[in-house]
RNA sequence: GUGGGUGUAGCUCAGCUGGUAGAGCGCUGGAUUGUGGUUCCAGUGGCCGAGGGUUCGAACCCCUCCACCCACCCCA
């Protein structure tokens, strides 16, 4: 048998119903803070990620789905979205719309990992980019935004972690004295940290080794060496996320693997999702238009959340309840079912119309698909204009006619 | 890419020291007339992940693959 491919997977019914609806609250926020939907292409010239993302970066050296096409071009499937929408926002020249730019997407990324909780190789973002202005008053708008949503999809129990990563002034000086301080104690550390210590010292700060932990905790921390500017611009931030009451933790070993992030950086995390805890991340991304070669700049802040992780740390299925089953009684009653079925899927019931031969039948698989009410059409009630409504789960049953039949619908 | 775990019915699993498979749930039908859920009865369903080896005989032991899951790396 031919199976989804590695990494890959169906989202079937009930399940799809808690996606529907994560994805329905997500955009009626984005609505309120005047966010407007992008569809970027799922694929782009290679070298969009190459430069965007970082060259450096593991999703750029080992985890993008990276293909020529027949004119020799070399393709890739996305492997996150923010890269394709400063590409969009440079080439239409949103920059000359009045205004910071708010955008939102969702829909699918993909990344060529070893699957494990969490984690798939086609996975699901739903993210949100501020074009347009450095100013930190967006930053904390932007994070106020993305934990709005999280409160009214429901979720429970997560923290919001905040950083400052510095900026290209700052941020080579504190890896110089990173470096500088892991020299003495790395041979102290996990075979990893020793690796990282050489190759990309910031990991080091990640490390969940706990004999490393005293030692990480000794080392400099990046809010101590911000320059001015940075140091202004993340105290302001707090500043804004106090005065609009959203708690935080201060992180200041939270590292992004993205190359472009500078300046605030952010994270949600959620226990229950194994060893891939976060929900979330995001942060701002200054350069990243002229890391793509561009002369216009965009500064900007978003961030992307794992849909797939969201849905799975969100309790309690979501479920999408049949309203009526329609149990025809013979061939007569086929057409008249029809014809009731009509007005009540206009006013936006749900309505199944069976064919089963026995009352008996129908009203099983009435109870079996969940149905609230199921409605008998026979003889009587097309003679009477009158149908059996009745309550599948109290029992009840009255003759009524259509008007009267939906106002019982809607309790 | 590296480790660990698991592969038996649609699903969740049992199968003792090797004798060619079971349960629960589900699904289908029945307990006669236009009344479901509970109950009872019957039925459906499996090249025991694949290939090879040992053996009179393998779901079970050995080898090799493959798939899925979890973890590392890294990230959503």
């Amino acid at each position: 048998m031919i199976r989804a491919v590695k990494g890959t997977r169906d989202i079937l019914p009930p399940d799809s119903a808690a996606w529907n609806h994560l994805e329905s609250v997500a955009r009626r926020v984005f609505r309120s803070y005047r966010y407007g939907e992008i569809r970027t292409p799922i694929l782009e010239e290679t070298q969009l990620f190459a430069r965007g993302v970082g060259q450096e970066t593991d999703i750029v050296t080992k985890e993008m789905y990276t293909f020529d096409d027949r004119d020799g071009t070399s393709l890739t499937l996305r492997p996150e979205a923010t890269a394709s929408v400063i590409r969009a926002y440079l080439e239409h020249r949103l920059d000359q719309r009045p205004g910071v730019q708010k955008l939102y997407y969702l829909g699918p990324m993909f990344r060529r990992e070893r699957p494990q909780k969490g984690r798939y190789r086609q996975f699901y973002q739903i993210g949100a980019e501020a074009i347009g202005s450095e100013s930190p008053a967006v930053d904390a708008e932007v994070i106020e935004m993305v934990i709005d949503l999280l409160r009214q999809a429901g979720l429970q129990g997560f923290t919001l972690l905040l950083n400052s990563v510095g900026c290209p002034v700052c941020r080579p000086r504190y890896i110089q004295e990173l470096r500088r301080e892991l020299d003495k104690v790395s041979e102290q550390m996990c075979l990893d940290c020793q690796r990282r210590a050489l190759t990309n010292p910031l990991r080091v700060l990640d490390c969940k080794v706990e004999a490393d932990q005293p030692i990480i905790d000794r080392l400099p921390s990046i809010l101590d060496h911000l320059c001015e500017t940075c140091r202004t611009h993340f105290a302001l931030v707090r500043r804004y996320l106090e005065e609009r009451d959203i708690a935080y933790e201060l992180r200041p070993r939270l590292v992004r693997g993205l190359d472009y992030y500078m300046r605030t950086t952010f994270e949600v995390v959620h226990g229950a999702l194994g060893a891939q805890n976060s929900v979330l991340g995001g942060g701002r991304y200054d350069g990243l238009a002229e890391s793509l070669g561009s002369r216009i700049p965009a500064p900007g802040i978003g961030f992307s959340i794992g849909e797939d992780r969201l849905v799975m740390a969100l309790e309690g299925a979501w479920s999408d309840p049949l309203d009526v089953f329609i149990a025809p009684l013979g061939e007569a009653a086929a057409g008249q079912a029809a014809r009731l079925a009509r007005p009540l899927r206009e006013r936006g019931f749900s309505v199944e119309t069976g064919s089963e031969a026995r009352l008996k039948r129908a009203l099983e698989l009435a109870n079996k698909l969940g149905a609230r009410f199921a409605l008998i059409v026979g003889d009587d009630e097309i003679a009477s204009e009158r149908y059996t409504l009745k309550n599948m789960q109290s029992g009840e049953q009255a003759a009524l006619p259509l008007d009267a039949i939906i106002e019982r619908l809607k309790t």
